[in-house]
DNA sequence: TTGACAAATAGCATATTTGCGATACAACTA
DNA sequence: TAGTTGTATCGCAAATATGCTATTTGTCAA
């Protein structure tokens, strides 16, 4: 059963390189269409591309990825030697909503 | 002129107590009809009260406070020896949208 | 089996956050 | 003026977060 822990998902998003990760991620094609191994829209971005894209080392990157999936913001897909990123959408649509609810913010 | 510090922002959301405050401020009449000094809903909730209500010292919640002040989620109106804090609504609900929009969520 | 590459984990150093008590400041009261 | 109450600030200690290098693990190809 899915269990939603909203202290991770507050943390996840408590950081600007992480809120950089869920942005590109957005739209892999924009911004990873140079990944051969496989198709960054279909599957993915893998750790390294991340990784260098930010110019942060590799175990960093995969400790960052680790909290946004941890907070169910990603999902990692294992291939081969790759584990490939993707943003779970409805994930963060339910997180936005429940900010808002949870705050009871009325519309702009 | 007013200047939106996003990063404030995010980071003073990513506390479960300043959370629990923005919420008891929603409905201060609930939880602070016994202030006695001035009426919680119309001017705000008193700093020391805030305190006791959570259960942390009177400089910790000061410093809470402070960060959604900076936020600008808090607003503080100094009247005789208190400052009576209320919730900016427009500033939580911009930020909500603005939440919305960074990272691109669609609707639930 | 060896070597390569991708990713995860361990271990450590630094920075930031968070809590408190002590204290300063501000507003009132006797 | 002296004392009381409410708030802000200072200084410190503990906990977390963040970055790195080194190492381990997993996968594949010679």
């Amino acid at each position: 059963m899915f269990m939603t822990n909203r202290e991770d998902q507050i943390k996840a998003l408590a950081s600007e390189l992480r809120m950089e990760i869920l942005r590109v991620l957005d739209d892999p094609g924009e911004h990873f269409s140079h990944q051969v191994s496989a198709d960054p829209v279909e599957l993915g971005v893998c750790v390294h591309l991340l990784a260098s894209k930010f110019g942060v080392s590799q175990p960093t990157m995969s400790r960052h990825l680790e909290l946004l999936k941890r907070a169910g913001f990603l999902v990692a897909k294992r291939q081969q030697k790759w584990t490939y990123c993707s943003r779970d959408e409805s994930a963060l649509a339910e997180y936005s909503e429940w900010l808002r609810g949870s705050l009871n913010i009325r519309a702009v």
